[in-house]
DNA sequence: TTTTTTATAGATAACCGCTATCTATTGGCC
DNA sequence: GGCCAATAGATAGCGGTTATCTATAAAAAA
C-alpha cells in the first residue's frame, strides 16, 4: 500500500482522492473493495515518516480544499528499493490446513466434508472470476489481474484435490484401526 | 490467527506457550517464521473479546508461571462458525500489478525486466519449496502444506508469463507507435 | 564449580493494513 | 427550497505482526 502510493506519487504529484481513484481504477473490479478513507491514513504516515510532504494546501482557493502530496528525497530512494525488490507475498494457506487439522483433533468436524465445501466455493469464485474476466475489455490490466487470480484458483482447487486425497487416507486410518 | 488459536483451545485449555509449539508444529518449515510474543498478544485480545477465559494461573506453583486459558461458550460458537465458514484469502497480486504499472507510468524500470526478475525469484522458491518437501516426511501434514505452495508458485510462473505476454505488447506499441 | 546457553513462559510498544464512520463543500436536478 | 451524488478529508479502532524485554530452570561448557 504504502509502496503503491509511492510510486503513483513518482509519476506526478496528487492529492489523496486522486490516487484513490487511480488505485481503484488501476485493479478494475477488484479494486472496488477499498476503502476511501484508507488513502489518508497512509498518506499521514508517509508523511510522519518523512516520505512525502504536502507542498501545497492550495494558494488558489479550489472549491474543495485539497492537499498535494510530494515525494522527499527519501521517498524516490524508496520507490527505486521498492522496484528492485523481488517480493512475493507467502501463500496463505496456513489457514485452511490449520482449519483441518482442528476439526479432526477436535471432532467438531468432517475434514473431508470441509474439503468439499470448500471446493464449491472455489468453484463459483473461479466462475465469477472468468466471468468478470469476459466482462472486461480483453487486453486491459485489470483483465491481466483477473487472469491471475482465474490461475491461483485453478491451483488452489488441485491443493484441495490433495487435501482431499491425504484426508481421506487418514479417515481410513482411523476407521481401520 | 484468533480463530487457529481458538480452535485448538476447542481441542482442549491450554497455555500460551504450548498453543504456539503446537502451531509450529503444525506448520512445519513454514511455522518457523512465527513470532512467539504474537500467541500473547492474540490471547489478551481474545480475553477482553470474551471469547477465552484464564482459568488456572496454577493452584500447585509449577515454576514456569503458567495461565491455562478456556473457551468460554461464546468462544465456542466462533469456532462452530469459523469451521462452517468456507472464506479464502484473496490472492495478492495487486501489489506487482501495480509496481508494473507504476514503473512504466513513472518510466522508472522496464516492466519486461522487472517480470523477468521475478520469475528467476519465483523459479528459486520452487526448487527450494520442492527440495523441503523432499525432506518432509511424505505423507505429513506439512508436506501437504508445500504442495500447495508448490502448486501456488507454479500458477504464479503462468501468470508472469501472462504478464510479460502483456507488457511486451504494451512496449511495441510505444516503440512501434 | 562456575558460567553460559537453551528451553520454558510471559508481556509490551509500536507499526501496518484495513474498516466503519464522520465532517464539509460543490453542483446538478426536481 | 430540498435532495442527492461527487469531491475531499479525517479519525477511532481492530487484527496481524515484529522487535524487544523480563524471568526461571535445566543442560552444557568452561
Amino acid at each position: 500500500m504504502q509502496d503503491a502510493v509511492l510510486a503513483m506519487l513518482a509519476k506526478e504529484p496528487s492529492h489523496g482522492y486522486d490516487l484513490h481513484a487511480r488505485l481503484r481504477r488501476s485493479l478494475g473490479p477488484l479494486g472496488e473493495s477499498m476503502n476511501r478513507g484508507q488513502i489518508y491514513v497512509t498518506l499521514a504516515r508517509l508523511e510522519r515518516a518523512g516520505l512525502v510532504v504536502c507542498e501545497r494546501a492550495d494558494g488558489l482557493p479550489e472549491r474543495p480544499e485539497r492537499k498535494v502530496y510530494a515525494l522527499t528525497p527519501a521517498g524516490q530512494r524508496r520507490v527505486a528499493a521498492w522496484l528492485s525488490e523481488v517480493g512475493w507475498p507467502k501463500p496463505d494457506l496456513a489457514e485452511f490446513h490449520l482449519k483441518l487439522a482442528a476439526a479432526a483433533a477436535a471432532r467438531l468436524a468432517d475434514p473431508v466434508e470441509l474439503v468439499a465445501a470448500q471446493r464449491r466455493e472455489l468453484l463459483r469464485r473461479l466462475r465469477e472470476a472468468q466471468q468478470t474476466a469476459l466482462a472486461e475489455s480483453a487486453g486491459s490490466g485489470a483483465g491481466l489481474l483477473l487472469e491471475g487470480v482465474a490461475l491461483r484458483l485453478q491451483a488452489d482447487l488441485r491443493w484441495l484435490d490433495a487435501c482431499e486425497r491425504a484426508w481421506s487416507a487418514v479417515d481410513d486410518e482411523v476407521g481401520g484401526g
